[in-house]
DNA sequence: CCATTTTTTCCGAGGCTTGGAAAAAGTCTC
DNA sequence: GAGACTTTTTCCAAGCCTCGGAAAAAATGG
């Protein structure tokens, strides 16, 4: 059903046409705002005003002054004490926070090894509360508001509604509703998302990743991805999550790690590849944690002669492949930007993935689409968590009263 | 990027509120349409008002005069002769449309069964315009105008942008790009999509199937799906079908008709149920078309008694099953619509197509998804192909001027 | 010190929705 | 059959919001 608008909507509407415009160049002139916008010069400048008068936006004292002629232009930009935002990491015996003003800059940062995998709903919320607060501490002499929204990326499968944690590899208990809890405890509003389905947040407001359709397909200790499709991450804020590791690869097949078998991820996660190059059987269900170095000596070993280290590569590079494959008979092929530690073995794998492409798509369509590299998978999930719970602050002030409700006052 | 909204964008978002609102329950009162809405009586007045003096949209003389005290209702319904549109479906062997007037309701049928595998973009726009001409040539002394807006509905790829059919099982050419030529020749805009994707438009405006999110999956001569996600057809307007059938089930398993092996279509298609009925090797490619009457024949057979047509239909259930999984774990389960021949044989596939989705998702989400049966395939596609296209005039008629510009002149 | 240039603000006009009053067009009751 | 009552529809002044143009502001150049 479609919703009716009045004046209120439009001007709800065009506070975030301008808030949204000031996100993707973070300053800017009331003058710039309007060419980007469309909107005329006097309205740029009425909403403009109506914002820094609820004090969401500042104006920025130019520093240099140009050597231009006319009147000098004022540079807006976000106020960073409008709002204070967190994204919470939990991965398998870590949890980390960064908490970040309204214009984004990041205030502080907590990291935690600890055990998790043991954790149930109350003390994970306990945990996460522990973690949020130690972080506001060190921000509460700056002066800014306390956190009024959370994102939490976690690896598994999330239901955004209930903020429930469905499952996660991370630990062992299943259904954890961790979101009504620890609003109450932290007096914020909590998002719980999968962490790869986030991903394409973090390039939100980024100018260079102008692609409307996209993927981020992390290859660590799972296999997940994240999709950008017509220009919006695709079902963000719903319980689902691209499961792209758990997409059957061979009916029957290899063990998975959720309980299954055949599974994209029983080939290419990290303890898959692993379990193949020491010629382990692959119904052996590997419970310890591969690090990082060891997935970068078995790729050495791989560069270097062919064998089972080599083989374990390309063999994860065809299940990848299929995956996307069947993905592409789905939707239609875009481009794949790799990231997590299996990314930085994209050299061993890429043509067994185009080969798997080809082999499962109609008319090999997809085997070429470009592939891309982004090195620094922690700051993309910190990034979109971040993005995520700022586009959420940015959607209350465009919904905020403004001018007129202020002058009542 | 957002773009900016003003007062002229509120009308024309109003009207399309209006009409959308007027689309669903067909004929309906000013003071109806306000409180379906929300919007004012005074407004809804208005726009209607508008919507009349731009001949969109009528008042219905109301025959059974109601017992009710009051200032009688004006009924509001479709000026049936604001536009018409055309339903084009081609599929092997044969060539339809159907003719509608903007209130929806079918004006002429026209159905030709001929030989189309071999026509080339050139002759087969020819073709088309012959049979829209000729539906047209009935219409006429009914003082309609001409059709405006025309939707083909192909089975196989296209590509709705270029207005061509990539590929489809019922032609022998490749790439007959017959959008511009059609336009050209018929004087109305013509959108090519797939039959399947296509499908959910076909309860757009249907009261019963409120849901937000389900699939119409057609089991016939080939195997294909239509998704609406969040309310809305999924990928409608792009190039892009949801070809389930070409999912890969088995690498390297049974001959395609598509080319390739070991698609889902190769095992739950009619002609793959019938070469496995028949014990025909899975490496045949089958050419010829089969008949409904063989595949109920084929069922019947399996009902009696156990043996290779049971097993055909067990192992078409078990690839849809599997096909079913691997999409659930891309996109949250939803309620599957059959359709087609083989829905009528769902009674032999249903236990394995559960079976098949709980072994291929995660922790056997999905396999308890309600599944239904929608028995009419070829009045849904004329159905979807119908509203589609009048969304199209909705679309216009939202946007045109309205009572200023009509002042204007 | 004044002309020029560029950015920003101010102001009246126009369009759209809204709530309330008025009009319209029936039924019901006496 | 006339007036009361009821319900739908139309009319109207008010309030917002955007827009275009004029005016103001704040610098540089000569």
């Amino acid at each position: 059903m479609l919703a009716k608008t009045d004046a209120e909507g439009v001007r709800a509407h065009n506070r975030r046409v301008v808030i949204d415009q000031l996100r993707r160049s973070s300053v800017s002139t009331r003058r710039a705002v309007s060419a980007a916008t469309g909107l005329s010069v006097s309205s740029a400048s009425a909403i403009t005003a109506a914002l820094i008068r609820d004090g969401v936006l500042i104006e920025i004292p130019d520093d240099e002054r140009g050597l231009k002629r006319g009147r000098p232009e004022r540079r807006l930009g976000f106020e960073p004490s409008a709002a204070t935002v967190a994204a919470v990491k939990i991965a398998v015996g870590e949890m980390a926070v960064r908490v970040s003003d309204y214009a984004g800059q990041p205030l502080a940062y907590v990291h935690r090894t600890m055990t998790i995998a043991d954790l149930d709903a109350d003390r994970m919320v306990a945990a996460i509360a522990d973690l949020v607060r130690e972080a506001e501490a060190l921000v509460k002499r700056a002066g800014h508001p306390k956190t009024e929204r959370l994102t939490l990326a976690v690896q598994g499968k999330t239901d955004a509604e209930d903020g429930r944690i469905v499952w996660s590899p991370a630990m062992k208990h299943r259904d954890l509703v961790v979101g009504p809890k620890l609003a109450q405890a932290l007096g914020a509003t909590i998002s719980v998302c999968n962490d790869c389905s986030l991903m394409p947040e973090g390039v939100r407001w980024r100018g260079g990743t102008n692609a409307r359709d996209f993927a981020f397909l992390f290859i660590g200790f799972g296999v997940g991805m994240g999709l950008r499709i017509g220009g919006r991450t695709f079902q963000d804020g719903t319980n689902s999550a691209v499961e792209f590791g758990h997409i059957n690869h061979v009916p029957g097949g290899a063990a998975c790690r959720c309980g299954n078998s055949g599974c994209v991820e029983a080939y290419a996660g990290d303890y898959a590849i692993w379990r193949r190059a020491l010629g382990r059987p692959a119904s052996e269900i590997i419970d310890r944690r591969i690090s990082d170095a060891e997935i970068h000596r078995l790729a050495e070993d791989a560069r270097k002669a062919p064998g089972d280290a080599r083989s374990a590569f390309e063999e994860a590079g065809i299940a990848i492949g299929y995956g996307l494959g069947r993905l592409f008979t789905i939707i239609d092929p875009l481009p794949i930007i790799f990231t997590g530690v299996g990314a930085h073995a994209i050299d061993l794998m890429e043509p067994a993935i185009r080969k798997g492409i080809a082999e499962s798509s109609i008319a090999e369509q997809g085997a070429d689409v470009p592939f891309s590299v982004e090195e620094d998978v922690d700051a993309l999930v910190f990034e979109a968590a971040t993005n995520h719970a700022l586009a959420g602050i940015d959607e209350r002030f465009a919904r905020s009263p403004g001018r007129h409700a202020e002058a009542a006052e």
